[in-house]
RNA sequence: GCGAAAGUGGCGGAAUUGGUAGACGCGCGGGACUUAGGAUCCCGUGGGGAAACCCGUCCGGGUUCGAGUCCCGGCUUUCGCACCA
């Protein structure tokens, strides 16, 4: 066989040259040997693992948990992660104890789903998903204490998940009721909102229908003032607490009661248009209103009856996207009267009107509503006017509805007309108030959260139903209530979990008589173990109590908390809800969990987003093969604002790479003789500043550009650094690369590791220079600049700015104007 | 439709309070060292112009000595909610 080496290509050869130049320490280093050093170390020593009992000025550094899938670490979760660790290790630097734990939110749909489509139980697939979760997450240098890890599908997690079950059962915040589910009629199962696409299931796209189920709810309503008010006192993300404020929808408006011609009935409704009452020429009822049977007539009775048969089968989704879907409805034959007109007004169903919200009914005003105005018009029911805006009267037409609520004044309102519409709303109530037929109410859109799940993989709730002594809580004592393992988890067409299936587990003694009794069969939704994993973290080793109370004392609320604003209503609405269940139960001593939550953005890669199908998804085991850990984790930081994500460009990661090669070379290079440059040293304190000022900002990008600029200056013309250059430079990078951080120090020869060296101190009066560039403006255009010293005043600055030929010819005549900006601008108009 | 955020070079993005627009990086051009360069280092790089200068932050107005930043009107994009009375 003839010699290849003649045909090796030349950039093999390179690669050759580059690891025995890392093994001299010249131009360029090699991150392998580097991290699994210090990631070994960092194990063997306990680097990450803080003394939760001892440890100094505490600092709870969380982040959002993953689901741990079978496709391994998303970029998207890396990418978060490594924004928390930074804030985390300089934290740490800033001589907190910091504790950054992690763990798995491995229940749910998702994972049954997958669990089922490649036929291996989630018992078997989850541990393999989370080992190499763990692999990935370890290799990324992350700060995580691993004594703390926990996962909520292990039953010393969920048993305390069942616990907080009890507590709300306990509180009477914990009941049933029948509700609507989103079946499939062909895969028998009970579909999540996401799952039906446009109507059709999204496995086989059937269309999905409505059916009822009895449900777990609990009563988040309830508390939807408190975590309302709330949110003015806590430092979160403004995009997210808008978001909030948004979901839990607060309206004021009022109650009224309409009377249903020749009957003892009446209707309740709720507006936030009192004022448009006299404009209320009919009533719609939601099909599942409990008046409708009641208030249909013999004549109207199989109309009405076919009408609410089909609403009601139509899944929830169709029936609740409104985009281009016309009206429907029908008349019952009855009438009720208008409290403020006295007239009659037909009563109508129609699913546009939601029981959900309100109270399941409303008054219809189609002169001044749009949805009331496009159903009036549709099935010819009067339109009056009883809000005049500009320019127009009692008699002005409408052609279509006029539905400014601020500026217009009432007409057509009897004793009210001439009235301003926010006085009228006031007034209205006032006046139907005293007849008994109304009372301001406020009403919000937050709705109870229903937390049954028919589905096999999840906690089971811990309830145990007997004949004779009815719905029972499982004793405390007796959790877990354990998932048993069952082979054939799918879900069938009887619209109950797979587990009622299974006998032995199903049948059960009631806790209090002894007698038959079955189990609740129902799973919880995985939103319940993410809402309390926080408080478990920090005492995981303790099997007899949810959460140490000294612990908690000690670590909680969290400090800073990370995540994706994907999460800014549900998740972290449930997190406060049950934090402030358990603060009223005694069981905690504060009622938000986190002081302060930042969201963060979200990776697209080269200007699109990241799917399968499109084929562009990041595997980050790729790129730490082959750039590293450090330079990964700087680039990810690198691309954009870390709240507001940004764009991965393979090609631009080797910019990070160069930079953090220079580091290395510098550091190597560095002389202990001689004595550090001025002007360089100056750059440094600069750079410490900037950098500690942007890292709690999460301003992550621009503190690393900051590090690179002070590179540039350390290197340029070929100079060879001074150690006291270096140094620094070495403590404020390791955040963001640590391993190059560590072993840069050690060679320095520090016996303790960098994560304990601390922030380096800057030196204010060093930062500032004695003279600088005064920027000149003639007439609000730049014109030049002059040297100038640091505290000149404004004669001398001006002085010196006609001094400049190429300034004073813009200037001419005598000044009419000087502006002077101390240490910045001089702004001469003439 | 409602709500939130954002529109800046060839590209990702800088510009804490109105005060040098384009930091930093990618890419590109030139040079040095080289048998070689997809290594390293140096210089340049918004557009027009030989230059003096002029023009430039989505579009149109406005406030101001001065506007990417503030105000009014419009367009576009992304995300969230979606018949909430």
């Amino acid at each position: 066989m003839p010699h290849a080496a003649g045909r090796v290509p030349s950039f093999l050869f390179m690669t050759v040259t580059r690891s025995l130049d890392a093994a001299e320490g010249s131009s360029s280093y090699n991150p392998d040997a580097i991290e699994q050093k210090w990631q070994a170390r960092w194990e063997e020593q306990g680097t990450n693992f803080p003394d939760l009992d001892q440890g100094p000025r505490p600092f709870y550094q969380l982040m959002m948990f993953p689901y741990p899938s079978a496709e391994g670490l998303h970029i998207g979760n890396l990418y978060a992660f490594t924004g928390n660790d930074i804030h985390g290790r300089f934290q740490r630097l800033r001589g907190h104890t910091v504790f950054e734990p992690m763990g798995f939110d491995a229940f749910g749909i998702h994972s049954e789903n997958f669990a089922l489509k490649v036929g291996v139980n989630p018992m078997d697939l989850i541990p393999k998903n989370i080992a190499n979760f763990r692999r990935q997450l370890r290799r990324a240098g992350l700060m995580l204490d691993w004594r703390h890890e926990l996962s909520t599908t292990d039953p010393s997690y969920y048993k305390w998940t069942q616990w907080v079950f009890l507590q709300l059962l306990k509180r009477g915040l914990a009941y049933k009721k029948r509700a609507a589910v989103n079946w499939c009629p062909v895969d028998k199962t009970v579909l999540a909102n996401e799952q039906v696409i446009a109507g059709h299931c999204e496995r086989c796209g059937s269309p999905v229908e409505q059916r009822f189920l009895e449900q777990w709810f609990f009563r988040i309503s309830e508390y939807a003032q408190r975590l309302l008010d709330n949110l003015d006192v806590i430092d979160w993300s403004e995009s997210t607490k808008t978001a909030q404020r948004n979901w839990i929808g607060q309206s004021e408006g009022a109650e009224g009661r309409f009377e249903i011609r020749d009957s003892n009935l009446a209707i309740t409704v709720f507006t936030t248009r009192a004022d448009t009452i006299f404009g209320a020429t009919y009533m719609v009822l939601a099909p599942e209103h409990p008046l409708v049977p009641s208030l249909t007539t013999a004549q109207q009775q199989e109309e009405v009856r076919a009408y609410v048969e089909r609403t009601t089968h139509q899944d929830l989704v169709t029936r609740k996207v409104a985009t281009d879907r016309e009206k429907t409805g029908v008349f019952t034959g009855s009438y009720a009267v208008n409290p403020a007109t006295g007239k009659d007004i037909p009563i109508w169903i129609a699913d546009y009107v939601l029981m959900e919200y309100g109270t399941g009914a409303i008054m219809a005003v189609p002169g001044h509503d749009d949805r009331d105005f496009e159903f009036a018009t549709k099935f010819g029911l009067p339109i009056v006017r009883v809000v005049a805006g500009e320019g127009e009267d009692a008699r002005t037409p409408l052609d279509r509805p006029y539905t400014d609520n601020e500026a217009g004044r009432l007409v057509n309102s009897g004793p009210f007309d001439g009235m301003p519409v926010r006085e009228g709303k006031k007034a209205i109530v006032q006046w139907l108030a005293e007849r008994g037929d109304a009372k301001p109410v406020v009403n919000y859109r937050l709705h109870d959260w229903c937390i049954s799940r028919q589905r096999y993989w999840g906690p089971p709730i811990p309830v145990i139903y007997c004949e004779k002594c009815g719905v029972q809580g499982v004793p405390e004592e007796d959790l877990p209530v354990l998932l048993p393992r069952i082979e054939d988890f799918r879900p069938d067409d009887s619209g109950v979990s797979p587990l009622a299936r299974h006998q032995e587990w199903y049948h059960v003694r009631c806790p209090k008589c002894g007698g038959d009794a079955r189990r609740e069969t129902d799973v919880s939704d995985t939103f319940l173990d993410s809402a309390w994993y926080f408080l478990r973290y920090p005492s995981t080793e303790f099997e007899d109590r949810p959460f140490d109370s000294g612990r908690t004392r000690r670590w909680m609320p969290v400090d800073t908390y990370i995540g994706g604003n994907e999460h800014a209503v549900l998740h972290l609405l449930y997190t406060r809800f049950v934090t402030m269940v358990l603060h009223d139960m005694g069981h905690l001593e504060f009622e938000e969990p986190f002081k302060r939550f930042r969201a963060h953005g979200h990776i697209i890669r080269e200007g699109a987003k990241m799917s399968k199908t499109k084929g562009n998804v990041v595997n980050p085991d790729r790129y730490i093969d082959e750039w590293g850990a450090d330079t990964f984790r700087t680039y990810l930081m690198f691309i954009g604002p870390y709240e507001e994500g940004g764009d991965f460009r393979d090609a631009s990661v080797s910019g990070v790479k160069r930079f953090l090669d220079r580091l290395w070379a510098s550091a190597l290079e560095s002389r202990t003789d001689g004595t550090p440059d001025e002007s360089v040293m100056r750059k440094l304190h600069q750079t410490i500043k900037k950098v500690g000022d942007d890292i709690p900002r999460l301003s992550y990008n621009t503190a690393i550009a900051a590090m690179m600029e002070y590179m540039n200056v350390l290197r340029a013309g070929e100079r060879r650094p001074h150690r006291a250059e270096v140094e620094p430079l070495v403590r404020i990078v390791s955040p963001f690369a640590p391993h190059i951080a560590e072993e840069l120090w050690e060679r320095f020869g520090h016996r303790q590791g960098v994560f304990d060296s601390g922030w380096p101190e800057y030196d204010a009066a060093r930062i500032e220079e004695d003279t600088i560039d005064l920027v000149v403006q003639v007439n609000g255009k730049v014109r030049g600049k002059v040297r100038v010293r640091r505290d000149i005043l404004q004669d001398d600055a001006l002085t010196a700015a006609m001094a400049e030929p190429n300034i004073a010819k813009f200037i001419g005549g005598p000044p009419k104007k000087v502006v002077f900006v101390p240490g910045r601008l001089l702004n001469v108009v003439v």
